[in-house]
DNA sequence: GGCAGATATATCCGTATGTGATATATCTAT
DNA sequence: ATAGATATATCACATACGGATATATCTGCC
């Protein structure tokens, strides 16, 4: 799959990023990662099955996440779950996407800033 | 056009944020807007006119931006031009989009620090 | 005047992404 | 046993993105 620059792959679609930041957690199936998202964003997005299952299709197929035979205590298991887990290569985009995304949103508010102030200005 | 709720439009689609941006500073014409993007990327993100022109037709639509009849300087002026503003509804919009991926890196940027913590700990 | 290259807008089309609906099946608690 | 939550998966439609192409004007230069 020879693993380009994780930087080609940005910005990352929004659903590809609370995939993955999800999984920066730790290993998680589907249906967790879902109401994971739910939680983390306080229901202001909510991703439904299709949006989640076609999206982690397209991040395994880009290796950024895998498949783990490793299950958790089995006693708590449920075996139609399918386990996730975030790539080297993953965690490196995340971290490249939470950076551009961070640098932007300053950028952002520095300007938004600015823009205030000069419509205040222009009311003298 | 019955002005929605404007957290109904997040998380806002990047080219769209983008765009905004780039307008908040002041009314500039679509091609000005395309090398603002760049500029402000760094040359990370390149917005093509398939990209730029579309999009500037769904923000005109959704009423985040409106075209402006007011030209600067005729001296300076380009007829070709049309220039676009930013709305009061549209800066909202944006400003909900900042404060969004703001709180999004900041979790995210906890986690992964969490995460590398972990993953330091079990070497040992 | 004429040419080159940058400026400027616009559309087309293929691909990528997102989302609701539907389906199927298993698990859990009562 | 049966209801509702859990779990995965696919389909079809809608939206979003990006390269290519087209057209025309402007600007600087010789």
């Amino acid at each position: 799959m020879a693993n380009q620059d994780p930087s080609d792959l940005l910005p990352l679609p929004v659903a590809q990023m609370h995939i993955l930041l999800a999984l920066s957690e730790g290993d998680k199936h589907g249906y967790a990662i879902m109401k994971e998202v739910d939680a983390l964003t306080r229901g202001s997005m909510t991703m439904g099955p299709g949006t989640l299952y076609g999206t982690v299709k397209r991040l395994l197929k880009a290796g950024l996440i895998e498949e783990t035979e490793e299950r958790p205590d089995p006693e708590l298991d449920d075996e139609r779950r399918r386990y996730y887990r975030l790539t080297g290569f993953g965690a490196r985009v995340l971290d490249l996407e939470i950076a551009r995304m961070e640098q932007l949103a300053d950028v952002a508010r520095e300007r938004r800033a600015l823009a205030r102030r000069q419509a205040g200005l222009e009311r003298t």
